[in-house]
DNA sequence: TTAGGGTTAG
């Protein structure tokens, strides 16, 4: 019994199959985690037991059953880590893997390179196992398929699959040819450059600085590896660079004897760029020339279709199905039956265009030709629900994946980070990408990039530097720096207010990471200047990006809605509505389509105008948009019912700052009379206008609402991450509903209503509502209304100016330049005593408001020329400052009206009257009903207690409050003096 | 487990 896996079956031929199984096997099975001592025992045990077969057996004639007891002896060389010794082998080998011999025989050879690359890996490393790859020119060849050896598929699958990967541990592969430079020739060179292509491509890392470094030191590369690369770019939306790598290549080919051949694989290429791009004419061009060849594969008509679902022409898709697989069609005719991929395409197809229905009926079709859905169509789902913002659905999708034992990838899992992102609820997206890595998943830029813009939209600069540090960490899964991570911390940037001059001076940068801008960071850029009112710079750079597009063919700076949209808000918010006109004509004449914000903004403007002209303006345009049959503009990316309530938000909003609660009920209910649902948004500014016209009946009657609304808000985000709905709480919520809180707040203290006040923020507290800085002001007014100055006064010191000091801190905090993992939730939390968590900084999504504070950020850093060059290679290193410099760092501290307050509570103390709650009816909080002597003496005594308290427990308020007057005092003199 | 799905701008 010489091993204990089973007697060896028969005879040797068979009993040398079944040992290069076996150990093929185990070494997969140990997968990763090889130790030498188990690599040891198996090359020992396998030479044992080549001994044992008979020892003549080298002199048979029988050349399968020879070669394969040398390849195994190679092999267990190889097992027992003799480098030489098993590279002489392989050379010996060789000899034997011919295309002429026995596909069985050239298999088990593959099984020996296979065994071989895994021992070299596992004794030397993975620059190992590339150079016996180049070493030994043979084996490369098996990176290919060889169409002319189909029995040899298999074996040829595995060796690929299973060498390919072992070669990403060479992390840097332009600095590893670089090297090897001098000591390969051209021909190893060539060699070394596409198997690293492969790898790369394989691995999801670019392929393209490869290829151009082999490119540039005029090295041999096959077209099949270039067109790799062309894919891999359109895969990656580089469409531009796949073009121009495909322009140099010409469709034909001379043979030698002058024959012209179409270019093997240009065709294909070609397709399957113009199908990614959605260039249906392109598309269309290159498929039939194939077809007329019949030379269209499965794959090639799945890329044509593919053409038409990018375009949203799912039925045309269709179409093409039906006639490339007409139904009823002979079973038995082999090539002409649809792949799981050709009825993913269709359902993909109807996805684009959001027609569940007929997702649906393809995914019926699909199952009854005997597929079952697998994680792409899953995928495709979730992203098309994702999209309508139908968190239900998608929840019971994921209910049914895991019913139906369909693991996540890392795609369907970033899904889900991004529309937690878009939710402003960034501890659900670290909480699910935490999940995603708990079961396995290695997560990829794209799933990195989400987390980093989940932090980015809700304000939480620290969040999104660290994920920003982990990308720029050589090493780390999905770390690079691409035009996409680039662009995301662009948006901090924008939203933060950055000045102008910071925003460019990074845009400069771009080139020196060989990074090209595109259309989102010209988009970024000129918002950047239209924030700081620099119009003609917007201009001027818009006509860089049309020259560029057009000179230059950059197809993808074309303009489009998005930029459009920006330059013409910045003239609307400049006043010069003329210009902002000449914007609409302008996306007119390019044919570029407005949608619901375009609007949005428009209406905006005239709707704030403080005339009842402007607002008249606003209706007719809403009105027209409504008569509209076609409605153009409802399509947007996030479905129907958010472009609905984005063109009636204008007219809600400025009416119930104007205090028309006539005209705020008539907007809304004409919203919901055109299939509009009431959301937070529109119940806010509903309940503000009630609270402005003193209504607390309405108030009161939308607060549950709202209240409701909240709640399933955040049961949606909680479905999301937990697969469950868990207890009520409102801990995800964004600052959608902090605002609402306020207003109630306010509306109930004015109508001194204070036990609701305190009830209604137990309860909130209790759900695990995070307060911003605003309701922790405005409580503070309600109890100075409430006639509790001393708990006023206590919670701006205890708990406002506590978070001043924690947000302090953490600003001061050591970044970790190479985190290990991109999340926050892996870092210590602060140091928080009995505060519950506060909601991260406002973000600034409100561009009047970011152009006010970067005119203001500006003025502060007129001095600071060196921020910019201090880090000129550390991107994030200007937001760190900036985030200290900005106005909104100091989100935390009682607001101007807070302190103002406090001080005439303290004046009013000092002169020896107590604060009165406000009660119902009534309007001063200071009001002194007529008392007789003793009673005045009294409450004289009791205010003299109650400032003597607030004196001793509240020093730091105190004192705020004497600064604060002071600063004021003296900010008047000078405005006088100005005056003078 | 070749293919097909996601990431960044108003």
């Amino acid at each position: 019994m010489w091993l204990h896996y089973g007697q060896p079956p028969g005879p040797p031929s068979a009993t040398l199959a079944f040992l290069a199984n076996l150990i093929l096997s185990v070494m997969r099975e140990e997968d990763g985690v090889l130790s030498q001592d188990l690599l040891q025992r198996w090359g020992n045990r396998l030479q044992s037991a080549l001994r044992h077969i008979d020892p003549g057996i080298q002199d048979m004639p029988s050349n399968l059953v020879r070669v394969r007891w040398n390849g195994l002896f190679v092999a267990s060389m190889a097992l027992l880590g003799k480098l030489d010794d098993t590279m002489d082998g392989c050379s010996v080998l060789f000899h034997q893997d011919d295309p002429k011999h026995k596909s069985t025989l050239r298999g088990h050879i593959l099984q020996v390179y296979t065994i071989v690359a895994l021992s070299v890996f596992h004794y030397h490393g993975a620059a190992a196992v590339l150079d016996f790859l180049i070493e030994h020119p043979w084996v490369d060849k098996y990176f290919t398929a060889e169409p002319n050896s189909p029995a040899l598929v298999p074996d040829i699958k595995r060796f690929a699959r299973t060498v390919l990967p072992l070669l990403s541990g060479i992390t840097d592969p332009v600095g590893h040819l670089q090297e090897a430079r001098t000591i390969r020739s051209d021909r190893q060179l060539s060699a070394m450059g596409s198997i690293l292509i492969r790898v790369a491509a394989r691995t999801g890392r670019d392929p393209y600085p490869i290829l151009e470094f082999l490119q540039r030191h005029k090295i041999f590369v096959p077209d099949e590896v270039v067109f790799m690369v062309i894919k891999e770019l359109a895969r990656a939306n580089s469409f531009d660079l796949a073009s121009q790598l495909l322009e140099r290549y010409s469709p034909e080919v001379v043979t030698p004897k002058g024959e012209r051949r179409p270019r093997p694989g240009f065709h294909a290429t070609g397709l399957f760029l113009a199908s990614r791009r959605g260039d249906v004419a392109a598309a269309e061009k290159y498929y039939s020339f194939l077809s007329k060849r019949s030379q269209a594969d499965a794959d090639d008509k799945a890329s044509y279709m593919h053409a038409y679902a990018v375009a949203s022409q799912a039925s045309k898709a269709a179409k093409l199905f039906d006639e490339f697989f007409p139904a009823g069609d002979n079973p038995r005719s082999k090539h002409e039956h649809p792949n799981i991929v050709h009825y993913t395409t269709i359902i993909f197809a109807y996805a684009q265009v959001g027609d569940l229905e007929s997702v649906n009926l393809w995914l019926g079709k699909l199952s009854h030709a005997g597929f079952r859905p697998d994680v792409h169509v899953y995928s495709i789902i979730l992203q098309t629900l994702a999209q309508r913002g139908d968190i239900e659905s998608m929840s019971s999708v994921l209910d049914q994946m895991r019913r139906s034992k369909v693991s996540l990838t890392a795609v369907p899992y970033t899904t889900l980070i991004t529309i937690l992102g878009k939710r402003q609820d960034p501890h659900g997206a670290e909480r699910i990408y935490k999940r995603a890595i708990d079961e396995g998943v290695v997560p990829d830029r794209e799933m990195v990039t989400s987390i980093m813009n989940a932090h980015v939209e809700s304000g939480s600069w620290q969040g999104a530097i660290r994920a920003f540090d982990y990308l720029m960490t050589p090493g780390r899964p999905g770390a690079a720096l691409t035009i996409e991570v680039f662009n995301t911390l662009m948006k901090a940037y924008v939203l933060i207010a950055a000045p102008f001059r910071i925003v460019a001076h990074l845009f400069r940068q771009l080139g020196k990471v060989n990074l090209r801008p595109d259309a989102r960071t010209f988009a970024l850029l000129i918002q950047s200047a239209c924030d700081s009112g620099f119009m003609d710079i917007s201009e001027d750079l818009y006509k860089e990006m049309e020259r560029l597009a057009t000179e230059d063919k950059q197809t993808s700076l074309k303009a489009n809605v998005h930029v459009l949209t920006i330059i013409m808000r910045g003239y609307l918010l400049t006043g010069r509505r003329l210009k902002a006109k000449g914007v609409m004509d302008r996306m007119k004449a390019l044919g570029v389509e407005p949608n619901a914000i375009t609007y949005a903004h428009i209406m905006k403007a005239y709707a704030e105008q403080t005339t009842s002209e402007g607002a008249q303006v606003a209706e007719n345009l809403l009105r027209s948009l409504m008569r509209d049959e076609k409605r153009p503009w409802l399509q947007l990316e996030r479905g129907r019912r958010l472009a609905l309530e984005t063109v009636y938000r204008p007219l809600l909003n400025a009416y119930a700052k104007r205090e028309l609660v006539y005209d705020v009920e008539r907007i809304h209910r004409e919203m919901m009379d055109a299939g509009g649902e009431p959301t937070l948004g529109t119940l806010t500014a509903l309940l503000d206008a009630y609270r402005r016209t003193g209504n607390i009946e309405g108030v009161r009657s939308i607060w549950p609402e709202i209240r409701r609304l909240g709640h399933e808000y955040t049961r949606h985000n909680s479905l999301l991450t937990s697969g469950q709905s868990s207890g009520p709480s409102l801990s995800g919520l964004g600052i959608i509903m902090c605002i609402p809180l306020s207003i109630y707040v306010d509306a109930l203290s004015v109508a001194g209503e204070h036990g609701e006040v305190a009830l209604v923020w137990k309860m909130l507290k209790d759900e695990g509502l995070q307060f911003d800085s605003h309701n922790w002001n405005h409580l503070v007014v309600a109890l100075v209304r409430a006639g509790e100055p001393h708990r006023a006064f206590d919670i701006v010191e205890n708990v406002i100016l506590r978070y001043q000091a924690q947000a302090r801190a953490q600003y001061g905090r050591g970044r970790d330049m190479h985190p290990s993992s991109p999340l926050s939730l892996d870092l210590p939390p602060p140091e928080e005593g009995d505060l519950p968590t506060p909601r991260p900084e406002a973000p600034l999504h409100n561009a009047p408001r970011r152009a006010q504070l970067s005119e203001r950020t500006t003025k502060r850093m007129r001095n600071m020329t060196s921020i910019e060059e201090r880090g000129s290679q550390d991107f994030a290193h200007p937001l760190l400052m900036l985030q200290q410099l900005s106005p909104l760092w100091n989100t935390w501290r009682p607001h101007g009206a807070t302190l103002t307050l406090l001080g005439q509570v303290l004046d009013h103390l000092r002169s020896g009257r107590l604060v009165q709650p406000v009660r119902p009816n009534a309007d001063a909080a200071f009001e002194q009903a007529a008392l007789d002597a003793t009673e005045m003496k009294l409450r004289t005594e009791a205010a003299g207690i109650v400032l003597g308290g607030i004196y001793d427990a509240f020093p730091r308020t105190v004192q705020l409050i004497a600064e604060y007057e002071i600063m004021k005092r003296s900010s008047q003199r000078g405005m006088q003096q100005d005056s003078s």
